[in-house]
DNA sequence: TTGAAAGCGCTAACAA
DNA sequence: TTGTTAGCGCTTTCAA
């Protein structure tokens, strides 16, 4: 116990550094900042910069940032931290922004756009510089169109927005579907079904576009009666909708392009269900490579997508807003990259042994 | 676009409510604060929150804080966000933090000593509340010391510290590993082996007291040759440990108790090398309950623990220390709950069926 | 190169 | 009940 202390010891302030250094604080304070611009003797910064450091002197950021309207911290809205795509994601954004000397508010939403507006709120109360959003459904126009009348610097994540004038970091969700669909093809599908994702996403409308172009592409047919549309990424609600295909059209298809990998674990479910076998009755093909994902029985052949740098890549947009706000909006596409591993197969192949997963993964991407 | 509009419209102060109002920018202070003490009249009361709200006003928390000392948010520091157990913690915390107006800043050490000294330097300059720390090791202690002189309030989650001082809301950790062995031993296993944590972590090392407890409690044999020590939860590790125990003394057990779901996964794979049969051979039972621990194959028996409560628990211990920091630090146990799955059955039972796991989890605990 | 002065937006004594 | 005053810790003109 330090001696004489009574409760914690005041931090210290720029004040007590410039008394110490019997200069005024408006020097330390030049001293501390870098201020390429007005310099200051050397020998009297080196004295300061000693002091500081010994008196552990922090600078109060609210009080820089009052002054300063510059907090160097940028809020991360998800709607679901639990979902797996997202901690890399946030991770990656971290990450980038740390070196920058950000910090990162996180808020979750829950899906609720009421807790979304709070959130948002708090955001803009505390004067986060940006804001980087993992949570884009076409129902945000109107409040992406907000956020920008108020010029804060906006970011989206894995999903865009209609409104293009926003930037955004996704991923490449046509070749995607596209790496998919060549698969397939080339194992020797010629009839293949889609568990698409909500149209409001742009992850979902553009995976399903960007299957029926590739299916297109070679000379496939195109089977509207093949898609069935979820309404939410869960396993639960791929099984719903994978099983009502099944009950409609099992026979019809031998293959499945699930829009991300939770419909479809949801898939596995339905066939299970359905008494079918995977891969020998119908191949599945997921998209976003989970973790984990190589774990599941059968292992899942999917689409990697390198969230670490999706999220890397949103942290980068924002920072180049930051600078210059005035910066023309961009879209970031990233690269995804076929995983292929034990749920596809020739078409009508036996039922896979019941060994849990190839000895090691065929990838193969761009 | 807005008329005559150019840039950005400055947010709304206490003092453009004031003079709209014609009072006093303290009085709209009172109003605002709910300081249930002084009262302002209800009119002007009225009065003054309508154009409040005409005119967007939010307070800028950045301004109070620098007044008041305050900021209403919170630092979370974890290892890695990616760990599956810690993206419920944390929602648990966000949440029940976020129900009382508080933000969370959330930063990742990576597992970096010196990283974690940065994000903590970057809180205490952001001046949070208070710190939720999911990292705690053995050499923390110093790291918490520090912590406590400068009188931050500070809980621990999932770990614990070895100084008690320390509030924490952890597991208990040693009821786990008793309901594991109470359902091993139940199902007729008399040998057991155990993968136990890193010792440096309380996690680890009270899960392995916990196990050698439950052993003796029961009279079954209490072999250190039978315990191999990981030093990271990962798969690999697990694998890697697990592997060592089988090539020295397989045939000596027929279960194992692994210190969490990740060891778990890497005994499923050691034994897949070693050509043994799981729960045929050996029994294995997890820790945690990761999320999709029951679509493994088999499906892993575990230990469920509520991570969601975990953080909803740190979250509370945090607010009563904020509240009063000087109330006595206190430990908050979790209870968890055995979950058998089909990664266990009797001793020398035949190989499971194929199937991915029993039609419906069998829960039991406290 | 350094100092003086003002003020970011808010709250909290104290006074009226 | 309301107004006055001062100041949280910092940056940033402007002047010397």
């Amino acid at each position: 116990m330090p001696l004489g202390g009574e409760g914690a010891p005041r931090p210290a302030t720029l004040r007590d550094v410039a008394e110490l250094a019997q200069v005024h604080p408006s020097t330390v304070s030049r001293v501390l900042n870098s201020a390429a611009r007005s310099r200051v003797t050397a020998a009297t910064a080196v004295r300061i910069r000693a002091i500081a450091s010994e008196l552990g002197y922090q600078p109060n950021l609210m009080a820089r940032g009052l002054r300063t309207r510059r907090t160097r911290s940028v809020g991360v809205i998800v709607t679901d931290i639990s979902n797996p795509v997202i901690p890399p994601i946030v991770r990656g954004i971290e990450r980038r922004l740390g070196d920058e000397g950000y910090t990162v508010l996180l808020a979750n939403t829950d899906h609720s756009a009421r807790r979304e507006r709070r959130q948002l709120e708090a955001m803009r109360a505390k004067l986060v510089d940006g804001l980087i959003m993992a949570t884009a459904t076409r129902e945000h126009d109107a409040l992406l169109a907000e956020l920008r009348a108020m010029a804060m610097p906006v970011v989206l994540v894995n999903r865009a927005a209609e409104d293009d004038g926003i930037s955004a970091a996704v991923p490449d969700d046509g070749f995607c579907a596209e790496l998919a669909v060549a698969h397939l093809a080339q194992l020797g599908h010629e009839r293949i079904a889609h568990v698409a994702g909500s149209p409001s996403t742009t992850t979902g409308l553009r995976r399903r576009r960007g299957f029926e172009a590739a299916l297109a592409r070679r000379g496939l047919r195109v089977d509207p009666e093949l898609v069935t549309t979820s309404e939410r990424y869960t396993l639960e609600e791929g099984a719903r909708c994978f099983g009502e295909l099944l009950a409609r059209r099992a026979g019809e298809f031998t293959a499945v392009f699930a829009a991300n990998d939770l419909l479809a674990l949801g898939c596995y479910e339905a066939l299970e269900r359905a008494g079918l076998d995977c891969p020998g009755s119908v191949s599945v093909v997921g998209c976003n490579d989970m973790p984990f994902a190589d774990r599941f029985t059968p292992s899942l052949s999917t689409i990697h997508i390198p969230h670490l740098e999706l999220g890397r890549s949103a942290a980068e947009l924002l920072l180049e807003r930051l600078e210059d706000p005035a910066q023309p909006a961009r879209q970031v596409l990233v690269a995804p990259r076929l995983v292929a591993r034990a749920s596809s197969a020739r078409p009508g192949s036996a039922a896979a042994a019941c060994g849990r997963r190839p000895t090691s993964d065929a990838r193969m991407g761009p």
